[in-house]
DNA sequence: CTGGGGAGGGGGCCC
DNA sequence: AGGGCCCCCTCCCCA
């Protein structure tokens, strides 16, 4: 494949040479510019090539580098042109290269450090959905930026669900592999060339080959410059694209989902609008569309929870005793936490998922907590506080006042200043029950209710039983399947 | 314009 | 590992 973009890129280039403007003279500036663009294109093939034979021949290899046992040649210039890692660990000095073995390495495993090491002497990079995240996480402690970079296109293709309906028929499986190519190895090589190109890098292009099941990714590679600046300014770069993501799973259309990161402030005041005002959209279906792309991404985001690798970590410091302490990296971002649930917790930031909807009022969370928080809030009334002049009521004093599927408490004071046709109270006095959020419905058992959450088929007491309101755990891909 | 409060989101950590 | 709690921060609304 690689070999066919060579080529392809080689012929392009070959007709822009034969392409001429009548009276252009043959010694003007683009067809000298064609000419070495050519010739080097097919220098850095050939060179690429013989330095990846020579590895594998293990001649002229001068860095032995053990991952968990296995021993890895390879040559100081290239990983030092490759990776930042690299570049800092070999400008130590001379200290560490008497050493056998120059670097080992334990937060990942051969298998992966292969498909680094084939990507930078080859340029290919063999992603499947069940090492892109350990690969980025290697690549994330090796500081291979590009290859970070790949990997979050290969996830957001993998996760991305926009053109669900038409591409899931044309390409029957989303990509159990994934092979990327870059146009001249690593990052660092281009950048120590030429700068910045001057030619944008197109954007990528997915070949699919379906009667492998097998997905081929195109791209230009991107250096760090580029990049950054496609990042910028394209909205298919990998950042935008998680952002993009998330916007695909909360549908924009819809006031009562925010988003995550950096985005998520952006829907909120609409949310705080319409908490009160949207409870007939609880009592209809859901879009199905936007259920389905809901489902599809919960789906993705599970099987990219299922892939995490036993260790998804960097070294953050040492201990007393020179042990390494581990910390597990996200590999979307910067941030590192101790524990694998956390970082799964953190995940959702990312991925935009949200697995827990208020069946009150649609509003979906992305933790148990929050929506517990919310639900009790916002629904049942459980502050203890006038909501009018702020003074402290009782469960008996605070009469619970309902406005749509929101409710909230007024004193007795407060009550009777507001003209009492204008307050619609709860005649149950439902916030004084016990949710059933927390204790069940029908004498379920705490940890039966905890698990099954009551997905009653009336909808309808969403908007004028607030006391009964029942949140559901939906687990979309259930549901779908059913 | 500004400050206070409400609501939601995220991190750390304990159970 | 999951649930839950606490804390902090940000955003938005409103007086």
């Amino acid at each position: 494949m690689q070999k066919k973009l060579k080529t392809e890129m080689v012929e392009d280039l070959g007709a822009s040479r034969l392409y001429r403007a009548p009276g252009e003279s043959s010694h003007q500036q683009p067809q000298r510019w064609f000419n070495a663009a050519d010739i080097t294109v097919a220098h850095q093939s050939s060179l690429l090539k013989q330095l990846n034979q020579q590895r594998r021949q293990e001649l002229f290899c001068d860095c032995n580098l053990l991952v968990e046992g296995q021993l890895f040649r390879a040559h100081r210039n290239v990983l030092f042109a490759s990776s930042g890692y690299f570049r800092m660990l070999l400008s130590q000095g001379p200290d560490g290269l008497a050493d056998s073995v120059d670097a080992t390495f334990d937060v990942f495993s051969p298998e992966t450090f292969t498909v680094i090491l084939d990507f930078i002497y080859s340029g290919q990079l063999d992603l499947s959905s069940h090492n892109v995240i350990e690969v980025m996480s290697a690549a994330s402690y090796l500081q291979m930026n590009n290859v970070i970079n790949y990997c979050k296109n290969f996830i957001k293709s993998s996760l991305d669900i926009s053109v669900k309906d038409e591409e899931s028929e044309r390409c029957p499986s989303v990509s159990e592999t994934c092979s990327f190519t870059s146009g001249a190895g690593d990052e660092t090589l281009e950048q120590q060339q030429q700068g910045p190109s001057s030619v944008s890098p197109p954007p990528a292009l997915w070949t699919r080959d379906n009667s492998r099941s097998q997905s081929s990714f195109i791209g230009k590679d991107l250096d760090q410059e580029s990049s950054a600046s496609v990042m910028k300014t394209n909205p298919s770069s990998p950042a935008e694209d998680l952002h993009a993501e998330a916007e695909d799973l909360h549908d924009p259309q819809d006031p009562l989902y925010t988003l995550p990161g950096s985005e998520r402030r952006r829907g909120k005041g609409g949310t705080k609008r319409k908490v009160g005002s949207n409870s007939n959209r609880s009592n209809q279906p859901e879009d199905l569309d936007m259920q389905e792309a809901r489902t599809q991404k919960a789906e993705k985001a599970e099987e990219l929870y299922a892939t995490l690798p036993p260790i998804v970590g960097v070294i953050g410091h040492f201990n007393k005793d020179s042990n390494a302490i581990m910390r597990f990296k996200c590999p979307f971002c910067t941030h590192t936490v101790k524990r694998k649930a956390d970082l799964k917790r953190h995940l959702r930031c990312h991925t935009g998922e949200r697995p827990y909807p208020c069946q009150a009022c649609n509003k979906r969370f992305t933790r148990l907590e929050h929506l517990r928080s919310h639900f009790e809030t916002i629904h049942q009334a459980r502050k203890l506080v006038c909501r009018k002049c702020k003074c402290q009521v009782t469960e008996d004093t605070g009469h619970v006042v309902c406005e749509g599927t929101r409710r909230y408490r007024m004193c007795t004071a407060c009550i009777q200043e507001v003209d009492c046709d204008d307050i619609p109270m709860d005649s149950l006095d439902g916030a004084n029950e016990e949710p059933a959020l927390l204790l069940g419905v029908d004498g379920e058992e705490e940890g039966d209710s905890k698990r099954s959450w009551m997905v009653t088929d009336d909808d309808d007491l969403a908007e004028d039983s607030g006391a009964d309101l029942i949140i559901q755990q939906v687990d979309d891909s259930d549901e779908e399947l059913e």
